[in-house]
DNA sequence: TATCATTAGAATGTATACAATAATACAAGA
DNA sequence: TCTTGTATTATTGTATACATTCTAATGATA
């Protein structure tokens, strides 16, 4: 079964339906497509040089993904996602996430523990050498392995795909020094209460992980919002 | 976008491709499937008399909601949901309703608590006359009812899926008069909180009911054990 | 006999053709 | 002028044809 799941997601990057799901999503999560905008299958094929059928199963998946709403006998259209759905998916994480550590007490492998550990030491070093992307990269790994960890596979699959949801807000997140150091030191803690297989603790750290996450979100908004009124 | 979404699931069931979906959804979850086998594209075209396309749109979706996987350029194979799956979603579920009943303290509308009321009515009726598929129907619109409460696009559409998921479970669950009361008494306590506004009880109403309904779940498999032993 | 290359078959991936549906524009009548 | 019916057009829904990829059987060779 991880043999085709990796079989997958690499025919996934290169066959057509594919890239132009990727594609797509990128374009929405982005901005590069408005809310409510039309999405036509013959006009989207056009511009990337493929035809409908790999055009209407990208919308289809994009549908279930809930980025795109599809009318029938009508068309699709943009969903997007807005503020309040990102503050929602926050608060849901900042639960499934606790209960994601706590499962990984049980059911983590040594090589994850120690995978985990490596993500919070090369985090650290980027964080003070400014490599915020590398930090925002660690920052997807980390969280992306300890969905894995919990050893259940319906639990990964719904933390995945909010991680997913919520990139643009985490990119904002962590692109500055003093947040980015609290964010991984959090996720120290966490590390530390997984190995100690201290179920409760690793539940707590990772729920005001997330929470704290939200916090931090709140103060980068606030801080964009007064930076516009001083121009 | 409301009128959107009913015309979309209007002409879902009427669409070759939404009658697919739901043909195979319902041979998974009810078990017709066996795990692993191979869903090929013209065979479950011509047993329901359509052409690859709808089919494979339909298991597209499928993969989506996680009950199909689907290998690159070899072929569709039945996930199915094991039993540990069943049990994640509960416990998935006894957080997030909890958050779902504690949301709707705010934004419930004032019909939908009346219907609230009304549907633990209803079932407390059909449980003392023993028709348990119109208990288990109203078990079923009770949550979806409450999902909606809610006001969270997000965790509405999560808690249905999941809800879509443990059907097979929640049937068994409610088929015997004692343990259908308990679980009636239960949403009544939920709905009072609401109607009172008071998050903290509805948030634990809610997920003490699902943790409920686990040890429920766990008693009716224990009884079937049993039967099968004494035969 | 074992192993590897080749090839035939079958399945999916993609493109295209045709059918059904919905939106639009326009004209006729009140 | 407003409404309504009709015809046109554009778009999606479905079927089918073709391309590609994987699998497995066959046969040649060491």
């Amino acid at each position: 079964m991880e043999a085709y799941e990796n079989q997958k997601d690499a025919a996934d990057k290169y066959s057509l339906r594919g890239r132009v799901f990727a594609k797509l999503r990128e374009d929405i999560l982005s901005g590069t497509y408005q809310e409510m905008d039309e999405l036509k299958e013959v006009v989207i094929g056009q511009e990337l040089g493929v035809s409908r059928t790999p055009v209407r199963e990208a919308l289809r998946q994009l549908e279930l993904e809930g980025l795109v709403t599809i009318v029938p006998n009508k068309g699709a259209y943009v969903t997007g996602i807005s503020d309040q759905d990102i503050e929602d998916i926050f608060v849901i994480r900042s639960y499934l996430e606790g209960l994601c550590a706590a499962w990984a007490c049980r059911n983590i492998t040594k090589e994850q523990l120690d995978s985990l550990e490596e993500i919070v030491y090369l985090a650290n070093f980027h964080v003070e050498k400014g490599n915020f992307d590398q930090v925002v990269e660690l920052d997807n790994k980390f969280h992306e392995l300890l969905y894995e960890a919990c050893g259940s596979r319906i639990l990964s699959h719904v933390l995945s795909d909010y991680h997913h949801y919520a990139r643009r807000a985490r990119t904002v997140n962590l692109s500055e020094a003093a947040r980015a150091r609290h964010s991984i030191g959090e996720h120290a803690d966490i590390v530390k209460a997984i190995r100690e297989k201290d179920e409760a603790a690793a539940e707590q750290y990772a729920h005001e992980h997330i929470e704290e996450s939200i916090r931090r979100m709140h103060l980068a908004d606030d801080e964009a919002a007064r930076e516009r009124e001083n121009e």
